[in-house]
RNA sequence: GCGAGAGUGGCGGAAUUGGUAGACGCGCUGGAUUUAGGAUCCAGUUCCUCAACCGGAGUGGGGGUUCGAGUCCCCCCUUUCGCACCA
């Protein structure tokens, strides 16, 4: 259209965006800018990470914003001289990958490996900081043959081992699936309600790290609270006590875990879960046999979220059998129901329906008596007649033989004490977070370096021997089974320990355990002999900024901690921690306020977007919309006011440029300057000083705002002294760079500096130039805003009250009041309170 | 239900520690220039009242602390996210 090209025309002639960002991509990748030595000084190295790419298609605009976030960071930090480290890589292997390859046809290695391509290709085109000669593929055998070499060092420490259970099975992609990506009972990748199975799984004993992963949070100041939350709660630490109930018959044991021992005189029933093993051994009576079958059945059918649901009503079966409580020796119903959960404490409960609310209601349902043991205080007592719910707070214990009358925490512990010192309970500590079940029955993943012989049973293969590659089969359809256990060539291999018939292990593991230690792969990405040299890891762990959306919160986050824990235990590693901050930026929405993904359709693509406004344009758009916590509301408005910004300021600025061979790191005092440029040298200061605050927080909309500010204020025709103006220009530049890189390397070269801009430093505010001489004071009355007055800068409270008192207006809101109070706070404000 | 955020003009958002609410930008209104503009420049733009000045109200609602509250405290509403029978 004839606008369209008019308006081309015009960009053109001041900044051809297309020529000058494939110019400086060019020279950034030719000059190796981006690449980090092999082993800096720690305190001199910045380790700048962003969650890495599942290859699914190209980058969308979520990635772009993440990415240029980092971008920004490292190039911020290599002003302040830092020597940074910026790597990427693929989250190659996984679901679905395999399902989109299965969809058309092809093999996930050539869908996934093609994704690769277009995505690098793309990230090259968007300018992004990456040191490419770290880049890492985590399905490649080179890299891979570590994530089976730290798998063979938790089987040997036994944190990786194979038991049989009840795990999630998602009957649409036939793979197990572990509890981090079951969401709301459904698989997170598919949707699919997930179905428990009875099977043999391998497990990493994530379980023993539980307190070190909760307590170590409070070593993570900067880190986001809500993730920390979020971590604290799905590893769910509670304190209580295991008591050791018997059942009546056999005696046998049948502890249950309470946070509550202070109501053990409460119990009047007890209930375990359908899945527990007990049932089988209680020999119960034929009419309960058949009814206690019967409810299990029903109960294994349904599915968990049918299960939790707190509307439904709860339900279960009488055994016919009775549980004696240690405390008492009181004989209680033994009950199975299916609001105990089999997979928390023992698997069975006490139940206290006067204390505990589920209770209350099973007990109500089934007319079991509700007994009173904790009364509120001294002076308020309960009436389990007329109760409508339980009391389930902290109290005065009752009716409980030698512990009435203790109170609250002291209460527990004494009861619990008292557990020990007969040998009938303990204090104990429970987690909500269960063992990481990493095997999944699917073709897309890292082996399993682990042999089956008849003979020797689980032998490990050798670490010589590593990687176990993953045969290139055309039938990787799932079943149900591993679909490599159809490839005898593959299964079929002789014992390493006894030379005997073996077969391999034919599952393969989950790709969050790929993921969970990429990030040290970076920092020695081509030893052929080693996971990474330690000593490279000082030179650069812990990672000092980690970026990345909050949707992997509890898994990926919580799974990338416990491996550094393990690596540090092994000695790999000096850290306790794998990433000093973690920041989550916004999701990208569209403009009806939805996350932007390629099932609802309604992705902008940032590639598109890029060809048309150019890499730094966009940008500055996604930075100024929002501060980077924040999501966006994606609109191409945005970009108007920056584009505006860009062409009408920043590209004219180098046309008032006067070539004053300026010194950047002069101060200028006031008597060298005009009135005019001395002001304009307190802007430049104080936008310094506002820029530097806004990127140190990732809040790149208040620094545009800020250079705009400067920008705006700026006139080359106004500006008398050389070296100042000169020094405007210069500094806005480099201030320019971590935001619009390619934009800033060309007016920093058109001022006749050397390449690159980054190699300059950051530029410092004059901390005498951020006050100007004048300044206003606002005069209150009562607190309401009623006067302004202009005073010096270092003026005190009599000169301001001086200056206040001369104004008409005030004088007429004091006359005929009194005087109670001045309050005076330098440099802002002066509250004259009157009565 | 529990836990953690968030709620500021027509819109995106500013306002480290309580100290002139609405920076910066979009949009809108008026003007200039132009054959024309979705270009550029200038001015205005929280709401109410007013010709104007002056004034009043105002950061989801209600209360409180304070000379002073968007910011701190209490109650409530809305909303986002997470967890969801964890004994």
């Amino acid at each position: 259209m004839a606008g369209d090209m008019t308006i081309d025309e015009k960009t053109n002639q001041r900044y051809d965006f297309q020529t000058v960002e494939k110019k400086w991509q060019q020279r950034w990748i030719e000059s190796g800018l981006f690449e980090a030595e092999e082993s800096p000084d720690p305190d001199k190295s910045f380790y700048m990470l962003e969650m890495f790419a599942y290859p699914s298609g190209d980058i969308h605009m979520g990635h772009f914003r993440n990415y240029i976030i980092g971008d920004a960071v490292t190039r911020y930090q290599m002003m302040l001289g830092k020597t940074v480290l910026h790597p990427f890589g693929w989250d190659a292997f996984g679901l679905p990958a395999e399902r989109a390859a299965i969809a058309r046809n092809i093999h996930p290695q050539d869908w996934t490996l093609s994704n690769i391509a277009v995505s690098r290709k793309t990230l090259q085109k968007v300018g992004i900081s990456y040191d490419w000669s770290r880049e890492i593929v985590t399905s490649e055998p080179d890299y891979y043959k570590f994530t089976q070499w730290i798998f063979l060092r938790m089987f040997e420490k036994g944190l990786a081992y194979r038991k049989r259970g009840f795990v999630n099975w998602c009957p649409e992609d036939k793979t197990v699936l572990a509890n981090e990506q079951v969401v709301q009972g459904k698989c997170e990748r598919c949707g699919t309600l997930v179905e428990k199975k009875d099977q043999v799984q391998w497990y990493f004993k994530i379980t023993d790290y539980a307190d070190r992963l909760t307590d170590d949070l409070d070593k993570l100041p900067d880190w986001p609270e809500n993730v920390k939350t979020m971590q604290r709660e799905w590893i769910g630490r509670s304190y209580g006590a295991e008591i050791d109930f018997t059942v009546e018959e056999t005696g046998e044991k049948l502890p249950v875990f309470t946070t509550r021992p202070d109501t053990i005189f409460g119990v009047t029933f007890m209930a375990v879960a359908p899945e527990s093993e007990l049932l089988d051994s209680l020999n119960l009576d034929g009419e309960f046999a058949a009814k206690v079958a019967e409810y299990r059945r029903k109960a294994l059918a349904r599915s968990d979220i049918e299960r939790a649901s707190v509307t439904e009503e709860k339900d279960g079966v009488f055994t016919g059998k009775y549980a004696i409580n240690p405390f008492n020796g009181e004989k209680v119903q033994l009950w199975v129901a299916d609001y105990v959960l089999a997979g928390y404490g023992t698997g069975a409960v006490m139940a206290v329906p006067g204390h505990d609310t589920r209770d209350f209601a099973f007990a109500r349902k089934y007319h079991i008596p509700i007994k009173v043991v904790i009364h509120p205080d001294k002076d308020t007592k309960l009436d389990a007649k007329e109760m409508t719910d339980a009391y389930t707070e902290y109290g005065v214990m009752v009716n409980s033989a030698e512990f009435d009358g203790l109170v609250g925490k002291d209460a527990i512990r004494k009861v619990t004490d008292h557990a020990e010192a007969k040998q009938f309970g303990r204090h104990k500590v429970n987690f909500k977070l269960k063992d990481w079940s990493l095997s999944r029955q699917r073709y897309w993943g890292c082996p399993i370096p682990i042999i089956h012989c008849q003979k020797c049973g689980e032998v490990p293969v050798a670490d010589e021997n590593l990687p176990v590659e993953l045969p290139k089969v055309t039938n990787f359809q799932p079943k149900g089974r591993s679909p490599l256990a159809d490839v005898p060539e593959y299964m079929n291999v002789a014992c390493p320990k006894c030379g005997g018939d073996a077969r391999r292990d034919p599952d393969t593991m989950d790709t969050f355990v790929c993921s969970s230690w990429y990030y040290l792969r970076y920092i020695d990405p081509h030893n052929e002999n080693a996971l990474m040299e330690k000593p490279k890891g000082k030179s650069w762990l812990p990672v000092d900024l980690y970026v990345g959306g909050i949707t992997h919160a509890t898994g990926h986050l919580l799974y990338f901690r416990f491996f550094h824990k393990f690596l540090h235990d092994i000695g790999l590693l000096d850290s306790l921690e794998p990433a000093t901050k973690l920041f989550n930026h916004g999701m990208v929405c569209d403009g009806k306020g939805e996350v932007m993904s390629k099932s609802k359709g309604n992705v902008v693509s940032p590639i598109e977007l890029i060809d048309q406004r150019g890499v730094d344009i966009s940008r500055l758009g996604m930075f100024f919309t929002a501060p980077s916590e924040r999501e966006v509301i994606w609109s191409e408005d945005t970009l108007t006011g920056v584009e505006k910004f860009v062409y009408n300021k920043i590209v004219a600025l180098i046309e008032g440029y006067r070539s004053s061979a300026v010194d950047l790191k002069r101060y200028f005092k006031h008597a060298d300057l005009s009135d005019d440029d001395w002001a304009l040298y307190v802007k430049l200061n104080q936008t310094i000083k506002k820029v530097t605050e806004s990127v140190e927080r990732l809040q790149f909309n208040t620094a545009i705002a800020a250079l705009m500010e400067l920008t705006r204020d700026y006139s080359p025709d106004k500006t008398a002294d050389d070296g100042l103006n000169d020094q405007v220009i210069v500094k806005t530049i480099q201030m320019l760079a971590p935001l619009a890189p390619h934009l800033s390397e060309e007016l920093w070269e058109k001022c006749g500096f050397e390449f690159s801009v980054l190699h300059s430093d950051w530029p410092q505010f004059d901390p005498d130039a951020i006050v100007t001489d004048l300044i206003n004071v606002a005069v209150q009355i009562n607190g309401k805003l009623r006067h302004t007055v202009q005073v010096v800068a270092d003026a005190d409270q009599e000169l301001v009250e001086a200056a206040a008192f001369e104004s008409p207006k005030i004088q007429q809101y004091v006359a005929d009041k009194t005087i109670v109070k001045k309050i005076y706070v330098p440099g802002r404000i002066f509250n004259i309170v009157v009565r």
